[in-house]
DNA sequence: CTTGGGACCTGGCTGC
DNA sequence: TGCAGCCAGGTCCCAA
């Protein structure tokens, strides 16, 4: 699943190749993932269009184009992004060919992706919360937002438009770190937790991001490397296992439907 | 406005 | 061994 790390990753793998080609061929393989365009318009609007940047925004990797127009891409939970593949999978959903000769392949096993051409980036990415790694997510940034929701404290990290790029399993290493129970409400924290998870949060993303990302289920880099983030998990799909801190068995709750992994002994529920 | 739950999607796993 | 049905989670949408 592609998180912050993964994306921040893929785009700084990519960045080289791309930073000041043009679109030399563009072909869509499922309309499905393309938003804002047709079939047909889509790659019309964009071949011939130049690179000026590669940025990330929470979890979506954005193309500046020369144009001022942006091309958006958003893999969700099973997308990947190729360079150069030798073969196409039966999971390519589109195909971009450049000036230099390279190619990206956005292959997604589930179709969950998506990809926008739009005037501006805000039109698809305005409505996220800070990055959690910009200087401006200071600790007081974090209080604010935090205060202001009676919602676990796990729905709180994973919520796009109060903090983007956090999502699941990343969510859950960070509340371990912080020794923070997932189904804690966000504004009950104590200002002293807030400072500790203000840190985990950026400890945990850098620590993956020098990692490479986290290469469970179908993550993998553009050049076809794994990412080695997973290794250090400590409770992130961890259900079972003993707690590598005090022994206790890694135990497993649902917050908003989706599965959160701790330990009851590091975690508690006051 | 805030919060919570379901839908979307499909390969892999579970259990009968 | 075969297969129906559940599960994974990022995001959108709708209801209370």
């Amino acid at each position: 699943m592609p998180e912050l790390p993964e994306v921040e990753t893929i785009k700084n793998e990519l960045l080289p190749w791309v930073r000041g080609q043009s679109f030399t061929q563009v072909t869509i393989f499922d309309p499905k993932i393309v938003f804002c365009a047709s079939t047909e318009e889509f790659p019309r609007n964009l071949v011939a269009q130049r690179v000026e940047n590669l940025e990330r925004r929470g979890k979506y990797l954005i193309f500046d184009l020369a144009s001022k127009k942006v091309l958006i891409m958003h893999l969700r939970m099973t997308g990947v992004l190729l360079l150069n593949p030798r073969t196409f999978d039966s999971y390519a959903r589109a195909a971009f060919s450049f000036s230099n000769d390279i190619q990206i392949v956005f292959s997604d096993r589930r179709r969950l992706g998506a990809i926008w051409l739009a005037e501006n980036a805000d039109a698809v990415v305005g409505k996220l919360g800070p990055e959690p790694l910009s200087d401006d997510f200071t600790l007081d940034v974090l209080a604010q937002l935090l205060e202001k929701h009676h919602i676990p404290i796990k729905a709180a990290l994973i919520d796009q438009n109060l903090i983007a790029g956090i999502g699941n399993m990343y969510a859950d290493e960070i509340l371990f770190a912080a020794k923070i129970h997932p189904l804690r409400k966000a504004n009950a924290l104590t200002p002293q937790e807030i400072q500790i998870l203000h840190r985990c949060i950026r400890e945990i993303l850098w620590s993956a991001i020098n990692s490479k990302g986290a290469s469970v289920n179908t993550y993998i880099r553009p050049e076809g490397q794994l990412g080695t983030a997973q290794l250090a998990f400590k409770v992130a799909h961890q259900y079972g296992k003993l707690c590598p801190l005090c022994g206790t068995s890694i135990q497993r709750v649902l917050v908003r439907g989706r599965g959160s992994y701790f330990c009851p002994n590091c975690q508690p529920l006051p």
